[in-house]
This record gives structure tokens, C-alpha cells and sequence, in this order.
DNA sequence: CCTGTTTCATATCGAACGCTATGAAACAGC
DNA sequence: GCTGTTTCATAGCGTTCGATATGAAACAGG
């Protein structure tokens, strides 16, 4: 995972926070109560930053939430590794599913799934925010497409299987996985449906 | 489905304006745009209503909201009705989750789910209506374990069958597939999806 | 030390927010 | 036609929004 590049400090007043432990607690606001639904008041609060400090550190609120959303939703590129490593598309998918379930119920982090939720909705001036969190989701689609393709070419599942339903099956069963944690649903609830939905799968 | 009552008009000045097409209007604008990203001067637009008409037609942003939802989101009670007269559980929910796949993807209706989207976060100031709407999705999964339990108790379902597994699974298949209408999925996407959920049921 | 650079805390800015005060306008009943 | 009631359009209420101007404070280099 490439972090991009520190803001070269020439020289001047040293920081007086922890960039990286303020990001992440912008992060986890932004997780809890969504991206046009957290105001910058919140956020200087959770983050123990004045507000001209987290614009000059961060940019603007846009730019605050897309590089929080870059550091810890998780770089598309590792879970591309994973599923390359992964022993079969089937094992890939029944992981990420697993692992999302018990993302969702952690105590660490909000309930649910900060790409499912932080910009279900919003406003017109929000649309490009949506639109980069599209993006991820899509990227992460993609990764689960082309795993499933290669075990089909490998004939380690069914010809006739198709992969993009698979992925979709999966995706949804995720993403609604992220509603029922909110809706209070306990870690066993998720596991279970996790572990139903992959029975779907062929063989 | 029972509206509540008509409010009493004595006498007066007549309304210039369809309560009932505003208050439509009202809730495809808190479909596309989510509860608190919709603002009053977005209603007043969508709903050709000036603010104060508004506010005395509907009472505040609030009650818009859960008016307009319990109007038009669907009664429970229908829900239940349709669940009852279905011929099974099975049947009852992939007929629920073939008519969620055709709703999302409709060109009479914004993209997605409306009970998905438009509270899925918020701040602290909307925690009761976010609440209104997770009791909402709360006694539509009432109504589907029910009707498992149903089949289960009369041998049309494997005894060892989880009812609230495959209603959760239902429900997060449900909502998974109004994310992926927002991402832009089509209608036969959707679809398949949906009954590719279903064969993770027993039999 | 002094200069240059950067961050600091304080105090806002204009715009948008949800909402409402006000008085004229449009009806029903008498 | 007058009275009572309700809705109308206009204008603006106080608050919060995202974002900044300002000048003092804290460093590195010379």
C-alpha cells in the first residue's frame, strides 16, 4: 500500500498533531454518521483539530474524506492480492465475506460499511464525492469478476456458471450485510447470512 | 392501507396545490437526494409548493418525511397479506426480491431503495427518523420469518431450517441490490441476482 | 539574533439551513 | 356584505454550514 507523498516540510512551526491518528478519526466519524452528514464542527471535535488547521493540512472537506476513504477502506491492489493468493474464487469471496462481517460488528469501528453508507445518498454539490466511492465499489467488482473468470477457465467451477452474478450476489450480500449491522443484527446473524449466501454457489 | 384521517377543513381558503401529488413529489426527491441531504428549498422545487404552505400542509421537514414514507414506501400490513396468500415462504420472497429488482431499476422511480438509502446515515439531530425507518425494515423482516416459520412447522421446509438466517439473507439481498442500481447495475442484473439468492434455500 | 517559513488560535465571513412572522387573498356561513 | 377561518406570497428570523483573514507563535538556516 503507497501512501502518497508527505507534504514536503521546507521548514517552519512543527505540527502539532498526529496527521495520520487525525485522519483516522476523521475517518471514523465520517463512517458513523456519512459524508454530507458530518459537518466540519464534528469533525474538528472528533479529531482534536481547529478548523484552519484541517484545512491546511487536509485541503477541504472533499479532499479530507476521499484520503481518509483511500488510507483505510482498504487499497483495492491488497485485496487483488489477496484474492490472487486466495486457493479458489469460492474460498476469496467466503472470506471477504467473513471478514466483512466481523468488520461490521467490530467494536473498533462504526456498525456497518463505511462504502456502503457514508454516501448512499446526497445532494447535487456531493455527486463527484458518490462517484469516487462508485468507483471503489466497482474496482472492488472487478476484482471479484476476474477471480471467478479464472477458476471457470481453470474448470474449477462450471462452464455455465456466470461470473458477474456471482460477484453482484456477493457485493449485495455485503453491502446489505452493512444495513442489517446498523439495524443492530449481532456478528453470529451475519456470519450465518455470509455462510447462506455462499451456498448459492455452484457444486 | 389507512391514511390518516384527512385534516378537518372548517372552512377557509381552499389549498392551491394536489396534497397528494406534493406530497409524491416529496418522496422522490428524499429517494433520489436521502432525508437530511434534501433541503427545504429542494422540496420547494420538486414539489411547486412555497415553504409555508409546506409547513402548514405537512407540519416540518420531519413529518414530510415520515408521512411520505408510510404513504408510499408500503404498508407493512400489505406486505403481510401478499406473504399470507402466497402459495410459500419461497415463493412470498422471490416474488419480494423479483419486485425490489424490477422497483430499483423502474424509470418511474429513482435508483434504488428508498428505505435503504435515504437514512443510511446522519447526524445526531435525525436519529429518530433514521430510527422510524430501520423499525420499517425491522417489520418487514418480522413478516418474512414469519412466513418461514410457517412452512417450516408445516414440513414445506427442512426442520433444521434457520428462518431468521434466510430472512436476513433476504433482506440484505434486498438492500445489497439497491446499491448496485445506484452503481448503475440493469434491471436483468438485479435479477439474476435475486435468483441466484434463492437457490441457497433448502431443497 | 534575525529572516523566512509554516502552523497556531481567534474571530469571523457569506451562503445556506430549517423555519416563521406578517398581512393580503379566498373561501363558507349567516 | 360582513365575519370568521384558512391559505397565500413576501420577507426575513436565528442558526449552522464550509471555509478564511489575521496576526502571534514556533521552528530551521544563516
Amino acid at each position: 500500500m503507497k501512501h502518497p507523498p508527505t507534504p514536503r516540510r521546507k521548514t517552519g512551526r512543527p505540527l502539532s498533531f498526529d496527521r495520520d491518528a487525525a485522519l483516522e478519526k476523521a475517518m471514523l466519524a465520517f463512517w458513523e454518521h456519512g459524508y454530507e452528514t458530518t459537518s466540519i464542527s464534528d469533525l474538528t471535535a472528533a479529531m482534536g483539530v481547529t478548523a484552519p488547521s484541517i484545512y491546511t493540512a487536509f485541503g477541504d472537506k472533499k479532499r479530507l474524506f476521499l484520503e481518509a476513504m483511500r488510507r483505510y477502506a482498504g487499497d483495492p491492489a491488497d485485496l487483488a492480492a489477496a484474492f490472487a493468493s486466495a486457493s479458489s474464487a469460492r474460498q476469496a469471496v467466503a472470506g471477504m465475506l467473513e471478514n466483512a462481517a466481523r468488520l461490521y460488528t467490530g467494536d473498533a469501528t462504526p456498525r456497518g460499511c463505511l462504502l456502503a453508507s457514508a454516501t448512499a445518498t446526497g445532494s447535487k454539490n456531493a455527486a463527484d464525492v458518490r462517484d469516487a466511492v462508485a468507483q471503489e465499489r466497482r474496482a472492488i467488482r472487478a476484482i471479484i469478476v476476474r477471480r471467478i473468470e479464472r477458476d471457470v477457465a481453470a474448470g474449477r467451477l462450471p462452464p455455465e456458471t456466470a461470473p458477474p452474478v456471482l460477484a453482484d450476489l456477493a457485493l449485495a450480500v455485503t453491502q446489505g450485510m452493512s444495513v442489517l449491522a446498523r439495524d443492530g443484527a449481532d456478528r453470529e446473524a451475519l456470519l450465518a447470512v455470509a455462510r447462506a449466501s455462499m451456498t448459492a454457489w455452484p457444486e
